[in-house]
RNA sequence: GCCGAUGUGGUGGAAUAGGCAGACACAAGGGACUUAAAAUCCCUCGUUGGCGACAACGUACCGGUUCAAGUCCGGUCAUCGGCACCA
């Protein structure tokens, strides 16, 4: 009979929707999974192939737990704030609420057609004031614990959405986003301090369960580097500090630089007698974007002060201090001192300059280049540290330079505080007063949410403020501490902001007094599974960490790590092997697919299409081959005999198959699980017959990847309820192992033939047996035997000469 | 430049802990069924040589360890991802 998989599939979305046979139960005593893919941003252009990939795999894990018994949270929501939306809107001149609301039952629609299992009584959307109540509240307790702070300095400003940027979003020194330029502009901005977790965030990781990859990535991005900080006199009475990994060559510092942005500048501007050069210079830095900087910036520039000098505190002689913009602001104290002989850098700057090269550490030729291997040198023209190795002499430095108060040991990173602030509208309102008497003056928490109001015009202004700025009668408010006339702070938060804790909240998505009550955030947390892209690595799971362990430290959850688990599929690529994009016109729709071969066909060929964590590129006529297999499995209603048991001839091969499904699904090897199960197929197809009970269990182990099929299959033979309240097969050891095997015989490792034996056979019983064999007895004829060896159940080697 | 990953047939990819390389599929070729096509079913399918049972070679490249290497070690090349003047 034919598999109208239309209406089967329909059928079933149907039916679980409205029974809500998905939705995780209330009972806190059962044991509990939680698992979670990243929600999407409800677009216009409808979902990715890339969704489904995610979201299939853990529908896959969650739908086994649940036979296994486990009380199963699989939520789903809308990360619904977001600058596309808004563009959107600006356009055609629609509420961005009602754009969102839009792409969100699109995305519904899309998502219930592919048969996931998620618990939609729990659905949740960063942009419904209920939710964002929430993340406006969390705001405002970082605010109250000194971790939101308002600042003037230069931040990333993207010309084409008149917005600021994290430091995160900045990509090849254009926006991340719309690949314009980025500049750098003063404005003054809401932060928080995730620098003050840097280390939190790092220590945090060896408490959870990520892939090697993601923990590596997360760690090169916060970027710990320990070092010495030095204290360096100059010769007009003052003194500054320099961050240096390497003071064990201060006796080859032959000058030191100052970024052009450092406060020293304006201290000393008086005494310097080229102070124009030195303003001239500033100001060409200042205009130099970050894509100037980072692409041409190989060729080192910079001034030197006129009327300054410094004193190296190891050889007590004055060096000249150079303004030069390879030196940095935002890291370490934006100075540092100049070691030509082993800094590639900085041996390039005094090429260029002409300051002298100092050979410090013994081992290269610094004259041809800088010599930078730590590990082998021998330090000389070092006074005291000379034949020291460069370990040792770091020691005995620091040592010195502290005992005298001229250092300290000291750790920096390269991860900066987070640019909260953006000019634009459709996002949630900070709430926090400004009042010329009180300052910033948080909104008080009953009066949370703070509505978003509805505005005439979404487009932002060419002076960078947000538009909600031109709302008067929204602006203007009292001061909640001095009742006085104050206004409310126009920017909004950044789509990060709602996507830090969504997972909080599926806990308890209705509860009104918290974002979700302590009972529920114990048994729920932390998340057990969760599975996202690489591309956020840096972004989302690092200020979600960031925000879980805040929530921790204010003893809202229950454990400063948010996910025990972080696992991360590859892209889908279009069949071009290129990146799939609209202008590359490789798109594939999930839509088509769905309606040309059906949901379970999709999800079986986007488990089946290879190496979850890899990249794979879509293949058109791959697909056929799993619808293909499907209909193979519909048609064993036509082949079904009576019988509870395996039959004897498949009885082991069931047992192996339910072992290998079984450990797959939760290493993600999908791939070879579908590939298990379609051998199995094939064998019940040699077999010309099925019992009920070997289709019980091959139905109940392919029900995770083709649900709706099996489910129907189940439900026509007559099975006991349902199958999605079934219990997963489990197999016996000891039926794994079947009682012939074949081993193959080698003779100096070539394989000389092939031998059944009984599986429990010995050593010397099977080298007796390959022996005896003509081929090997023929390859070994005139050979002296050096060695035999046996591997259990694989070989017989005999080594000859 | 630094960090990480990857490199296997015409294609996607398999191969616990070093033990039959190429599972499972796709594509291709041949055959059956059919008036025909689609669908389905059966066979072949790493390369070279041979009519042939068979032999030699083969997991990016060079070398090493081992009875045995896709897998371990040293080096080289290529591709992808991340970071990139971070002192």
């Amino acid at each position: 009979m034919f598999y109208d998989y239309k209406q089967i599939e329909k059928k079933w979305q149907k039916h679980w929707y409205e029974n809500n046979t998905f939705a995780a139960k209330d009972d806190y005593t059962l044991p509990k999974f939680f698992a979670l893919v990243e929600f999407p941003y409800p677009s216009g252009q409808g979902l990715h192939v890339g969704h489904p990939r995610s979201y299939t795999a853990l529908d896959i894990v969650s739908r086994k737990r649940r036979l296994e018994g486990y009380n199963v949270l699989y939520p789903m929501g809308w990360d619904a704030f977001g600058l596309p939306t808004e563009n959107f809107a600006i356009k055609n001149h629609i509420h961005p609420e009602i754009v969102t609301e839009k792409n969100v039952a699109h995305f519904k629609e899309q998502l219930q057609a592919l048969g996931f299992s998620f618990d939609w009584t729990r659905e949740i959307n960063t942009t419904d004031p209920d939710y964002y109540k929430w993340t406006q509240w969390i705001f405002l307790q970082l605010f109250k614990k000194g971790l939101a702070y308002k600042k003037e300095m230069s931040v990333n400003w993207c010309t084409s959405c008149k917005c600021v940027l994290a430091n995160e979003e900045v990509v090849n020194g254009v926006c991340e986003r719309c690949g314009n330029e980025v500049v750098h502009k003063v404005k003054s901005q809401w932060m928080l301090k995730i620098t003050e977790y840097a280390e939190k965030l790092i220590d945090g990781l060896d408490d959870v369960n990520f892939i090697e990859r993601v923990k590596t990535q997360q760690k090169n991005w916060i970027g710990r580097s320990e070092g010495t900080q030095i204290k360096f006199k100059t010769t007009l009475g003052d003194e500054f500090e320099v961050f240096s990994t390497r003071a064990d060559t201060l006796f080859g510092v032959t000058y030191m630089v100052i970024s052009p942005e450092h406060p020293l500048l304006e201290k000393w501007a008086d005494k310097l007698s080229n102070i124009d050069e030195v303003r001239a210079y500033q100001e060409e830095a200042a205009r130099k974007s970050d894509f100037e900087r980072t692409e041409l910036a190989k060729d080192k520039t910079g001034v030197k002060l006129e009327g300054v000098a410094a004193i190296n505190p190891a050889t007590e002689q004055e060096i000249p201090i150079f303004v030069s913009d390879y030196v940095l602001i935002s890291y370490g104290t934006g100075c540092v001192m100049g070691v030509p002989g082993h800094d590639s850098r900085d041996w390039a700057f005094a090429r260029k300059f002409g300051v002298p090269i100092i050979e410090v550490v013994a081992g290269g030729d610094v004259e041809k280049e800088a010599y930078t291997d730590c590990d082998t040198g021998v330090m000389v023209n070092s006074g005291f540290l000379n034949g020291m190795s460069v370990d040792e002499a770091k020691k005995a430095i620091a040592d010195w330079l502290i005992e005298r108060g001229l250092g300290s040991k000291t750790v920096n990173y390269k991860l900066r505080d987070w640019v909260f602030s953006r000019q634009r509208y459709w996002g949630e309102p900070i709430p926090i007063v400004h009042c010329d008497k009180c300052g910033y003056v948080p909104v008080p928490e009953s009066e949370l949410p703070l509505l978003l109001p509805t505005v005439d015009s979404y487009e932002p202004t060419d002076n960078g403020e947000s538009p909600l700025a031109k709302m008067t009668d929204w602006v203007n408010t009292t001061c909640p501490h001095c009742g006085g006339p104050a206004h409310r702070e126009t920017d909004t938060m950044p789509q990060w902001a709602g996507s830090s804790w969504y997972f909080l909240r599926y806990c308890d998505p209705h509860n009104k007094e918290a974002l979700a009550s302590k009972e529920a955030l114990e048994y729920w947390g932390p998340v057990d599974w969760y599975n996202g892209g690489m591309e956020h690595t840096t972004l989302h799971l690092l200020y979600s960490r960031f925000w879980h362990h805040f929530l921790y430290d204010i003893g809202i959850v229950p454990t400063a790590e948010p996910y025990a688990k972080r696992t991360s599929h590859g892209m889908i690529l279009g069949e071009n092997g290129e990146k799939m994009s609209k202008s590359r016109g490789n798109v594939v729709n999930p839509d088509d697919i769905v309606n040309q071969y059906g949901a379970d066909t999709m999800r079986l060929y986007e488990m089946f299409i290879g190496d979850f964590e890899k990249a794979a590129p879509w293949s058109s006529s791959s697909i056929k081959g799993c619808k293909r297999f499907l209909d193979r499995v519909w048609a064993l209603n036509d082949m079904v005999v009576d019988g509870d048991d395996y039959s004897a001839e498949l009885e082991s091969d069931f047992h192996r198959t339910i072992q290998k499904v079984t450990s797959d699904i939760e290493e993600l090897k999908m791939n070879t699980a579908i590939a298990a199960l379609m051998s199995l197929l094939n064998g019940i197809y040699a077999k010309k017959n099925v019992t009920r009970g070997e289709l019980k269990t091959f139905i109940t182990l392919l029900n995770p990847f083709a649900p709706h099929l099996t489910e129907e299959m189940w439900v026509m033979n007559g099975y006991d309820g349902m199958l999605n309240e079934t219990k997963w097969p489990v197999f016996d050891e000891a039926k794994c192992v079947v009682a012939s095997i074949e081993i193959v015989a080698q003779i100096n490792g070539k394989i000389k033939a092939k031998l059944n034996v009984p599986a429990e056979i010995t050593a010397p019983d099977a080298i007796a047996l390959a022996k005896a064999d003509a081929a090997v007895a023929a390859a070994m004829e005139g050979k002296t035997v050096i060695k035999e060896l046996y591997v259990p159940g694989k070989l017989v080697n005999i080594v000859v000469k």
